[in-house]
DNA sequence: GCCTTTAATCGTAATATTGCAATATACAAA
DNA sequence: TTTGTATATTGCAATATTACGATTAAAGGC
């Protein structure tokens, strides 16, 4: 099939699954980290930073800025990115959530 | 292509996305979440927990296995299947580090 | 106007993922 | 030994993802 069931799961259950394959692939978590680092915005160096092609790091952007993680503003000729902290807090409360998860540590059986 | 190419990106980067992966389908986040609740370690319930066909939640089993945020011992015909607290802590430290990342809020520009 | 630069989009190939029916395996109970 | 129960594996179809060359679009500089 190749095509999740997501009406069998809660919204919250799909929204960790949503997040989580934003951060599935190398190349968006550098995307990320880079816009983290150099902190004020950049555009095309992510291209000369990450080694892909030109089309390849359009295509990740694109997906970050759909979920809502980045935001990008055109300057002149070429396009400023930037980490939205409203989008990539609310991203972080869901996150966190799930993985704070703990288990009574007494009742384990394997 | 359909192939990441982790050869360029650094270790910290594909564990990141490795685990991120695990959790990019709902139906692993949903497993994790029924291990988490039940505490004591179910087998096949799974399948009646979640809509999903026997082999298919056998698959995404195997997954999370492979990754090793679970164990499964036989007992009898039936598996029993949990959380493997260690690897499930260090996982969280990989994850929760790259989601606490802090931009300097002054510096914005979009 | 034309050329350059930068980024997005299109088209396409290669590979991965998801899902399940059918089958196999392993164990226990009768 | 046969029968039933629980899980894994196999094989396959549908769809998704990753990557990039070629092209297009938009803005500036000349």
């Amino acid at each position: 099939m190749g095509l999740a069931k997501t009406e069998i799961f809660t919204d919250q259950q799909n929204q960790i699954a949503i997040f989580a394959k934003a951060f599935g692939h190398p190349a968006r978590v550098a995307i990320l980290q880079h816009l983290f680092k150099i902190n004020a915005c950049i555009c095309g160096d992510l291209v000369d930073e990450i080694g892909l092609a030109q089309p390849t790091i359009s295509q990740h952007l694109k997906e970050l800025k759909h979920l809502g993680l980045i935001k990008g503003s055109v300057e002149g000729t070429s396009v400023c990115y930037c980490i939205s902290p409203e989008k990539w807090t609310q991203m972080k409360t869901v996150m966190t959530q799930f993985l704070n998860q703990d288990l009574q540590d007494d009742k384990q059986c394997c």
